[in-house]
DNA sequence: TGCTATTATGGGTATATGCCCATAATTAGC
DNA sequence: GCTAATTATGGGCATATACCCATAATAGCA
């Protein structure tokens, strides 16, 4: 992969974002690595310990992503006794939770984290870095809410 | 999808910028449809519009992608007739080229790109999305030079 | 000239993302 | 209480992303 894309392809607001996005999902793939968690997962730990259990809907409301899709990042984390599904207080729910080894897991995996923001916060600046990512996350609202048109 | 993850994974710069790149690709991937141009495509297309025929790995650098994820999305481009393959000046070059038919397509999706952005700047503000696409492009770079450690 | 290192490309594999539709259970309205 | 709308979940499909390795062609050097 390459950093610097051309200046009149920078003037798209979308291309931009999903470039730094795919580098900065390199970077901290390989930051936990060595956890055996990948850069899509530790968020999903993360929100479970925060949060506690709650069910796969909820959960991906919670990061901000389609159910579906969160659904199929799910499925080896179950597979592999990080995550327990339980029934909810429906019938129709299905609540996730973090299991015993998913703990430790996480565990593992949060210096990892740790160190990865410290780098990227090292090297951009760690004021630089908390003002994109308020500002990412408002552009994020900004689209949705447009979504529709 | 959901617009607004919590607080504690917001503090994630990968997590965060991830979240972003998604809402925006759907936005602008709503926006291109009538053109039938996809939010992946329009870079290539506008790309090789901009700087001419290069071979694969040179455009994957403009793009700041991979090689191998440049070739899968310029496959249906290629079925579609937008794009022609050419030998290139080694003989294991092969150069990428926008057809007669890619330009049209191009014509056609580059008001509807343009209404995107406009639409994104007008509920971002113009002077405010000029800063975080610079901002982003600058943390691709920090993230992309420390890929290593 | 011949051998090696570099460069360009493509295939194979695994995961990520999100759409659509089907199913099932709950809730609301009558 | 029964039917219709809503909500939750999952499967199937298409695409996006990027790793690894194999192949082929060029360039550099002995």
């Amino acid at each position: 992969m390459n950093a610097d894309p051309a200046p009149g392809i920078a003037a798209c607001h979308c291309h931009t974002l999903r470039h730094a996005a795919r580098h900065l999902t390199q970077f901290y793939d390989r930051m936990l690595a060595p956890a055996g968690v990948k850069a899509t997962q530790f968020p999903v730990l993360a929100a479970l310990m925060e949060f506690g259990t709650m069910p796969l809907g909820a959960l991906a409301a919670r990061l901000g992503m389609d159910r579906a899709t969160l659904g199929h990042n799910v499925r080896p984390m179950l597979a592999q006794g990080w995550l327990v599904m339980a029934p909810g207080e429906d019938r129709r729910r299905r609540d996730i939770a973090l299991s015993a080894e998913g703990r430790e897991v996480l565990t593992g995996a949060l210096p990892l984290w740790q160190a990865a923001q410290g780098a990227f916060a090292a090297g951009f600046g760690a004021e630089r870095a908390a003002t994109l990512r308020a500002e990412a996350a408002a552009a994020a609202r900004v689209a949705f809410s447009r979504r529709g048109a």
